[in-house]
DNA sequence: TGTAACCACTTGCGCAATGCAAGTGCTCGC
DNA sequence: GCGAGCACTTGCATTGCGCAAGTGGTTACA
């Protein structure tokens, strides 16, 4: 995504931020996978992205304003990525991606729970995981719903509905 | 946006349909601007779209299932583009596309009316603004509210604002 | 009836982005 | 001290993007 500055249309800013293949699968990851390291994203990426086309998202979304990186005080060679304000602020737009896509594409059906929760859920969901999303990735105090949990464990419940 | 088959995610296949600088800005111009042919979308791009990419665009949303192509009954050169179902309840991922952007990005005031007003009239207003496009693109009955002259009008007096 | 403009694309070519595989240099655990 | 882990980087081939020019049919007008 370089910046292009083709208009000033909002729509096409943030094509141009985000209209690639790979910068939303990223925060996707980030955000409801809660990977927060380079490894963790690497290896566990579902779609199997290129290390060095991670590298340079990484460090784009980091520029424009869309993750922070700082050392893990555990391990002296990691990094930490985490959402910014304005990333937390996509959860809708992936809410609604994820509902376009789940109507309109053919998706797994374990991949799919998730985005079925979220669709259901709506505005309110939304908002709760965005509080949530702050709480762990700002620094704001935890809230009391985890909707991490509640999409994580229907995603693990139907995992295990297909394996058997 | 080639099909990749990366996941089954629904997000991961939004945006192999969808998951490129072009795509969501053609379906743009179709869907706010009303822009039906191949000569109006390349004429009248806000963005500069090149004529091989948008070309190549028209022949993907079409193949995908996103547009429908018929010739022009006044101009036996012309074809008419059309949205289809799927590329209407595009709607509210494009409104909060334009909601992302004016929050985070530096659009321009005139083209950030439509935004704002898409913004403020929320789901009741994607859901009338549908049913105009039903009516333009598919043929349904004209509804009696008219969203896209709403937006017309305050862009083109957002416009004449900024030309005194 | 000729001709100029219009229309929907296509082609050629240079450059940038993508994707794979391998490599680098530091750090941690043992 | 040494192998495994970590966060990237590098090289190279393939693919996609973007500009400019061209193509072949159609319409409007003199």
């Amino acid at each position: 995504m370089p910046q292009t500055g083709r208009s000033g249309c909002p729509i096409n800013l943030t094509l141009e931020q985000l209209g690639d293949r790979w910068s939303l699968i990223v925060i996707r990851d980030i955000m409801f996978g809660n990977r927060r390291s380079y490894g963790e994203l690497l290896a566990q990426s579902e779609e199997g992205i290129a290390s060095n086309i991670l590298a340079d998202r990484l460090k784009r979304l980091t520029a424009c304003g869309l993750l922070t990186r700082r050392p893990d005080p555990e391990h002296r060679q990691k990094r930490i990525y985490s959402l910014t304000e304005a990333a937390i602020q996509l959860v809708p737009l992936l809410a609604h991606m994820a509902a376009w896509g789940r109507r309109h594409a053919r998706p797994s059906k374990e991949l799919s729970v998730r985005a079925e929760l979220l669709e259901k859920g709506g505005p309110a969901l939304w908002n709760a995981f965005m509080d949530e999303l702050r709480h762990l990735h700002l620094g704001a105090p935890r809230p009391a719903r985890s909707v991490f949990g509640e999409l994580q464990a229907a995603y693990e419940k139907a995992l295990a509905r297909r394996a058997r």
